[in-house]
DNA sequence: ATCATGACTTACCAAATGGTAAGGCGTCAA
DNA sequence: TTGACGCCTTACCATTTGGTAAGTCATGAT
């Protein structure tokens, strides 16, 4: 049954997003399921094995959000700019994921094993290539372009990530007031901080 | 001898930075030092001990640089830009560090024992301050001073800890003319995008 | 000389870890 | 009816985990 397998991916994003690789136990995940340890390793081989298919899903969905906004706007500031605000939108909407990816991150350097930035690199290319298609942009050069967005990205993935301890520090109110305002402070960033030739 | 402590501190900061707190074994921190688990165990007592004297080293060490360069630059507008400069510089001369905090910041709510985010709460207080107080940004509110405090530290830390991600992806004279791009940028993100009474 | 104290050790330990082995059980094709 | 196969279980297991107990040894005060 694959119904059992979604099960199992779904614990277990929550799981590795909660506490990571390392904090999450194949007996962890289980726990509120109704399974053995043993029903995961049958379906995932190993729990390096069932963290990978995790992350996969979770670029595949990105990749996918990209190509929807992407294809929904043809003038490149628009396509640029719905790009970043959708992107905030699914961050805060998919948290669990987006706190994995930065845990992700974070790991990268030592569970080196196969080179797991590939969809880093094609999502960051794709982003980049937006940036530079923009009109009233008009960047030096990749690198440019490149630190532009990346500073939008983390941007919004610091400040999704930091949701917890910003509404356990202002309050639950306090943090949504701050969270419109970020988006709105976004949208400015993007209009009014892109590059005007900045050699 | 304090100097024994102090080996175990830094071992033990460049491990969790490394490995995450849970992925980080006693054993593992005491490896490379000339002493046994038991000896980490008698100056500290406890894992989550010595995770926490590592912590408040780090945050010890972010105040005494906020103070310095505060106390460096009198005019606010300087003040305020130097500020984010030098915390860059520093974000990124103590990686170790840099990683740390970003993942406590993701295991925060889970491990959540003592309140830590003390030292971020004022850290970002101090920082909103700084920002109202330089004249050509008229922020509506707090909130939205801190959105944007908040951008530029989520630009900084997210760009710092990908280093070794982005290093391996580019090549490390790609990366490095990334990573000056990336301070010019951030100083035109500043005195360009802050707002101007927005509402 | 003796005692206390702090630094560090070896010897242990219960619990949890990821994973293997082997088998039960239902389904479905031959 | 039989045999194969996929799903899932119970039994295990070696290793690693954080931590305790108890001692050794040097130093330094009384």
């Amino acid at each position: 049954m694959t119904d059992t397998r979604d099960q199992f991916l779904q614990a277990a994003r929550d799981a590795f997003a909660a506490r990571g690789f390392y904090g999450t136990s194949i007996a962890h995940i289980v726990e509120s399921l109704p399974f053995t340890k043993q029903a995961l390793l049958h379906h995932f081989g190993s729990k390096e094995k069932l963290y990978g298919e995790v992350l996969q899903r979770i670029s595949e969905r990105l990749m996918r959000e990209l190509d929807t906004v992407a294809a929904a706007h043809s003038k490149p500031d628009r396509r640029f700019e719905e790009t970043f605000i959708a992107f905030f939108e699914s961050a805060r909407s998919h948290a669990a994921d987006t706190h994995l990816l930065m845990r992700e991150l974070l790991d990268n350097q030592r569970r080196a094993e196969t080179a797991r930035n590939w969809y880093l690199q094609t999502f960051l290319e794709r982003l980049t290539r937006m940036a530079q298609a923009v009109p009233d942009m008009q960047f030096d050069n990749k690198q440019a372009a490149l630190a532009f967005v990346y500073q939008l990205l983390g941007a919004i993935n610091y400040f999704v990530v930091s949701a917890p301890t910003l509404q356990s520090m202002f309050g639950q109110r306090s943090h949504a007031r701050l969270q419109r305002q970020f988006a709105t402070e976004l949208k400015r960033f993007m209009q009014v901080a892109a590059p005007l030739s900045s050699g």
